[in-house]
DNA sequence: TTTTTTAATGCATGCACATGCATTTATATC
DNA sequence: GATATAAATGCATGTGCATGCATTAAAAAA
């Protein structure tokens, strides 16, 4: 097999397995906790920091959504479930929002990442993701090689 | 740093390694061919399948998406570019739809292959992929050996 | 065996929703 | 006042879910 479709195949091995750990994260987190796995992000970069609180423009970088949508998102998080999430104004920059998790929101990110780490070792486990990421490392190793 | 924390991060950084490529690719496929990166997939895997064809059932699978999504693609993708892909039913089952992909098609995916294998090699290169695919191999062999 | 009925299958479509882009609004900085 | 920055908003798009339609397969009745 050539090295360009070695590349390419060890992409779509690498995307696969994305999608599958993805998407098995999102149907179990939205079934037993009614939660987006972008909402579940939010949180869990909320609860790491310190001040437990984050700018959207830091929030959006951390979760990879554009502006717009993680401008929507806050707003969404914070009228549902109870709010998990408080939406405030910077007194000394009344420009920028910041987002805030509440006790409430701790509460949930506790029981969420229960179910994340079950389901990430479950998958873990089952799929043969390392030997396509080891593949993976092997593809960059030989272009490195060949430089 | 505890073993669930651990598992986290590691799933956090896959999924910005994946995503950050993931863009790559659709921004200069979209620049350079304005092609998707699920047009991209569909053209690949017709061009890949001895006969050419093949159903959307088929198609949906290995692309990824929903029932309802890659019909609506494979629609898309005959109107647009001149046809790339060509929709047919089947003579022995005509409820089935087969795409087929055509010489134009095959002449686009070419040129595409090109820049996504370019791309995706500046990007393995530049991005530090491997220790943090290595993080994710180690906590899956440290999974298997507690159990 | 032929006909009729029931279930399964493959795809298309209405609908709701999350997202990105472009633009606007409000505030801050110069 | 002019420019820059943070967030909100209008709009278009792609997606999934639920549903409907046409066709096929399987089972029952004749």
């Amino acid at each position: 097999m050539s090295s360009e479709q070695n590349l390419i195949n060890t992409w779509l091995s690498f995307t696969r397995i994305h999608a599958e750990l993805s998407n098995e994260l999102d149907r179990i987190l939205q079934a037993r906790h009614q939660t987006t796995l972008n909402e579940f992000y939010v949180l869990l970069f909320l609860s790491k920091t310190p001040a437990k609180k984050l700018r959207l423009l830091e929030l959006q970088q951390l979760v990879g959504l554009s502006q717009s949508a993680m401008s929507r998102l806050s707003v969404r998080m914070e009228n549902k479930s109870c709010g998990v999430i408080q939406r405030l104004g910077y007194e000394d920059d009344r420009r920028g929002v910041c987002a805030t998790i509440t006790d409430r929101g701790e509460l949930r990110l506790k029981e969420i990442l229960t179910t994340v780490n079950e389901t990430l070792e479950k998958s873990l486990k089952t799929s043969d993701i390392d030997t396509a990421l080891k593949f993976f490392i092997n593809v960059k190793n030989s272009l490195q090689e060949n430089e």
